[in-house]
RNA sequence: GCCGCGUUGGUCAAGGGGUUAAGACACCUCUCUUUCACGGAGGAAUCACGGGUUCGAUUCCCGUACGCGGUACCA
């Protein structure tokens, strides 16, 4: 269109955590202006003072930075259109309000809140199931368009409460491109007159979001699809301020499901079914309700933003894993399903598995550092490393390191009798007793020495080594789990190696 | 109710007038491993329904059903 330069805008409201959805705009956004060597500026939409919630701003400009998704222009760095708070240019919307009541596109309404229930409850009686303030009543309300000029001057002149209403036209199609839907058309007549201006100053999201897209020369306007139905309101508000030609592109973004059932997801869904909802912790400080978030929950920001991007969108090759600068390369918003799709945590799991598989044992190792921390236990961030690459495979969460191997750092206090006892005997005991001496002896005790030793023994003593395998694992662990035995017994070292043989030895015996 | 959007296996989905309708997650079987996991080999879908158009429709058109979204001086 008229935009020479790509320039998109994320601009929730801050009325409490970050739903994954709205990450995953952010991320279509901004994907999509790198990709164009364009802008991506973060906008907040407070213009509902009643609903402002303190921190919220905060928690949102620190998901972002979680998922390596900054802006370049907002409030917390300012720039080229400051200020990017919508309260703090309340100042700007009302000119462009009347701007459109002088040509004929708007109306003052002097309607109390008693008097607009009045109607709508007038309305239902008649039948009509969500009374509308439209072409159809709005004849029969307090507003410019049917009391007289004088009134209405006197009105204003004594400051009398009203609102600005845009006159949605009786009957015009209004029609649009979306880049994931194509052509969409509306009838102007079904959609109500919305409110622009509202009686404490403020815009309503409706003429914020078109005055300041346009001043901050927004290109392509990428949101949810819940805001496909106000979209003609949208388009004549651009139209009717003369703006048409800076007209953004439009892309509605398909909605995130709720797994069982239907529905847009919710928090109350991630409770209720053990998965997070929002991108980080939060704790709202009006009812100190805690929701949890991805971050806290042990998920890696590249799995997260990963898995979000291919919830809608994929390149039709089949590739799943993408690395950020493929994502880059490769994001293509034509490619957006059109569909909801229902969010499956067993799949996002996975994402986060693969993420995991990619890191060194360094790197898991600093992760899980924290855990350690909580527990007071001292250990070697590189026999960490050492243990987190023998876990790794069977991990979804770093922090799941500990439930696979919390045997290397603490010994079992009980094994596993049961497992061992039915086929214990008198030459198994003889075969660790002697063992344990061997040991003791050898010149390096690492795996291959171990293992071998341990099945040479075996041969000479008659006894398959399989037979051997599980007393011995339950000796270092407790119980049938971790990595390959011979591998746990070399990170344990001799000396508690052959402790933990000596003290698990007796409690095999029937 | 009205308006809009959508509908390929349990889930994410590729595809698109003629195909054995990809792949992934989950599931099941087998294998590897006398733990679990990983790995490997298999298993399972006629594309919501009804009409058209067409030699031929899962793909195009129209209906219907169903689902979702919206219907605030909230975003």
């Amino acid at each position: 269109m008229a935009h020479n330069k790509v320039r998109v805008r994320f601009a929730p409201s801050p009325t409490g955590g970050l739903h994954l959805g709205g990450v995953r705009t952010v991320l279509f956004n901004y994907l999509f202006a790198k990709k164009h060597g364009g802008e991506f500026v973060l906008r907040i939409e407070d213009t509902d003072q009643t609903r402002f919630v303190a921190g919220a701003e905060e928690y949102i400009l620190e998901c972002l930075e979680w998922c390596g998704l900054i802006a370049d222009e907002g409030p917390h760095i300012g720039g080229p259109y400051a200020p990017y708070r919508q309260s703090e240019r309340k100042q700007l919307y009302r000119q462009y309000a009347e701007q459109l009541v002088e040509n004929g596109y708007a109306y003052y309404a002097f309607d109390t809140p008693d008097e607009l229930e009045a109607m709508r409850d007038r309305e239902k009686i008649n039948g009509n199931q969500s009374p509308q303030y439209n072409h159809h009543i709005r004849h029969t309300m307090r507003n410019s368009l049917t009391l007289t000029k004088e009134e209405v001057n006197e009105l204003l002149a004594n400051n009398t409460p009203h609102v600005i209403r845009i006159k949605m036209p009786t009957d015009t199609s209004v029609t649009f491109t979306d880049m994931i839907r194509g052509e969409v058309t509306f009838n102007s007549g079904t959609v109500d007159d919305k409110v622009l201006l509202k009686a404490d100053g403020m815009p309503t999201y409706h003429l914020a979001v078109v005055v300041d897209d346009y001043l901050m020369k927004i290109s392509h306007a990428f949101r949810g699809e819940e805001w496909l139905p106000s979209a003609p309101v949208h388009i004549l508000l651009w139209r009717y301020l003369g703006w048409e030609d800076a007209m953004p592109e439009w892309a509605h973004l398909p909605l995130i499901l709720k797994p069982d059932g239907n529905g847009k997801l919710n928090k109350r869904d991630g409770d209720r079914l053990g998965f997070p909802v929002y991108a980080m912790n939060w704790t709202d400080p009006r009812s100190n309700e805690f929701t949890r978030g991805f971050r806290e929950m042990g998920f890696l920001p590249e799995a997260f933003v990963n898995m979000l991007a291919m919830l809608g969108w994929n390149d039709g090759t089949g590739q799943e894993i993408f690395s950020f600068e493929e994502l880059l390369q490769k994001f293509s918003i034509e490619r957006v399903h059109k569909a909801g799709a229902k969010f499956d945590f067993e799949k996002a799991k996975w994402f986060n598995h693969q993420y995991i598989q990619k890191k060194t044992g360094e790197e898991l190792a600093t992760l899980f550092a924290p855990v350690l921390d909580e527990k007071d236990i001292q250990a070697d961030p590189a026999t960490v490393a050492v243990i987190a690459n023998l876990v790794k495979d069977r991990l979804h969460f770093v922090n799941e390191i500990w439930d696979q191997g919390f045997f290397f750092f603490q010994a079992p206090t009980t094994f596993d009798n049961e497992a061992v006892k039915p086929k214990w005997t008198p030459e198994k005991q003889a075969f660790f007793e002697e063992w344990m001496q061997q040991l003791a002896t050898v010149p390096t005790f690492d795996l291959a020495t171990i293992e071998s030793s341990f099945k040479n023994l075996a041969a000479e003593k008659g006894i398959k080594v399989g037979e051997l395998q599980l007393p011995f694992r339950i000796m270092l662990t407790g119980g049938k789990f971790g990595p390959a035995v011979f591998a746990i017994a070399e990170v344990l070292g001799a000396v508690e190696t052959i402790a933990r043989i000596k003290t698990a030895l007796p409690t095999f015996q029937a």
